[in-house]
DNA sequence: CAACAAGTGGATGAGCTATCCGGATTGAGG
DNA sequence: CCTCAATCCGGATAGCTCATCCACTTGTTG
């Protein structure tokens, strides 16, 4: 396989680009519209991305690789319970940060093969966190591992909900953690 | 103006039987297919309801307004924790229980008139009932009456992520309440 | 049963998605 | 610098869904 040209590397980023201010901006992805945008032609966009998801996809990559190491120093922390709580509250902060975690998380899981594989890493790291506390006595036992990504998305989607202004978003998002965790704590 | 005719009313009712199959097996609700399934023509659905979210809000309002006398009889109820709890669950049963009242409920404002109506209805007792908790010493006093509806719609978002059965649905929710009043709780 | 209003149905255009291929661009080799 | 093939671009266009509009049918009234 020979390397790509240069051009098209160019064009690949500047897709992403756009993509990622419509996304930030609320606007579904549309390819003509990226296309637009981008003052491309159709084409070049569907030759790169062939479907909206798989553009999602990899705009919300980066994040959700930061999440799986931000997982991995997390299972570095001794006290079970803050690690489990930091943890949480990290997932939540992206979600309300980043518009494309929230619309990637809820995802199928037949489509999006490379965000399915980080989930299923970020979930067991997630899983990991929620034993230990719940071995230290911190968690109560009835929570189960898979009620971890609803529980997640429930949140972000409750701030979504809430208001569209990033502040308010940010506020109530912390105060539905906190109330979040309280009715997890032993 | 002159009465509506025999035949009009039973194709309305036909419609909306359709409808409301649709939304039970999920099916997002288009015009065009809702006249199929209905063996009528298209324009006869338009003039019914103009748009899909007109339908859809005639599907949802008798769940709705159910939801409000339930909510009026929840008032009469003597403890202010347990007539809060029992409210609560109410409105997450529901969502559960009825797609129709998922997508409505978290509807814009300025669509949809008769749902902003009956929800501000649902809110006002809400927050009723979420003051006289909160006087009576039993709700954390940093809820506020704006975190109502998004945290029942987070629930509810929630169980529908976690699984597409409605019995493990059903049993999700339950957990997710508990704790959500728990985390409540003062 | 006539005459009129009310209601119906589907042909149709507007608008959007995604494909496909003729032509432009790139860069490796001479 | 020039050539040439591989690579990539662009937008015309086919296919699809949505919503309108009006010629026709049905119900109702006197």
């Amino acid at each position: 396989m020979t390397p790509q040209r240069k051009d098209a590397a160019r064009n690949w980023e500047h897709i992403l680009t756009v993509a990622r201010e419509l996304v930030d901006e609320g606007t579904p992805l549309q390819l003509n519209d990226v296309a637009r945008r981008a003052g491309l032609g159709v084409g070049t966009v569907y030759r790169h991305f062939p479907t909206p998801e798989a553009l999602l996809e990899t705009v919300a990559t980066p994040c959700l690789e930061a999440l799986v190491t931000q997982g991995e120093e997390a299972l570095a922390h001794d006290d079970p319970w803050t690690a489990f709580a930091d943890y949480l509250t990290l997932l939540v902060e992206g979600q309300v940060t980043d518009p494309a975690l929230v619309k990637v998380a809820a995802a199928a899981h037949d489509v999006l093969p490379r965000t399915t594989e980080l989930k299923t890493q970020i979930l067991a790291t997630g899983a990991k966190l929620l034993a230990r506390a719940r071995d230290a006595g911190a968690v109560r036992t009835d929570v189960q591992d898979a009620d971890l990504v609803p529980l997640m998305c429930g949140i972000s989607y409750a701030t979504y909900v809430h208001s569209t202004d990033p502040t308010h978003r940010h506020h109530a998002a912390r105060r539905y953690l906190d109330t979040l965790l309280r009715g997890l704590h032993a």
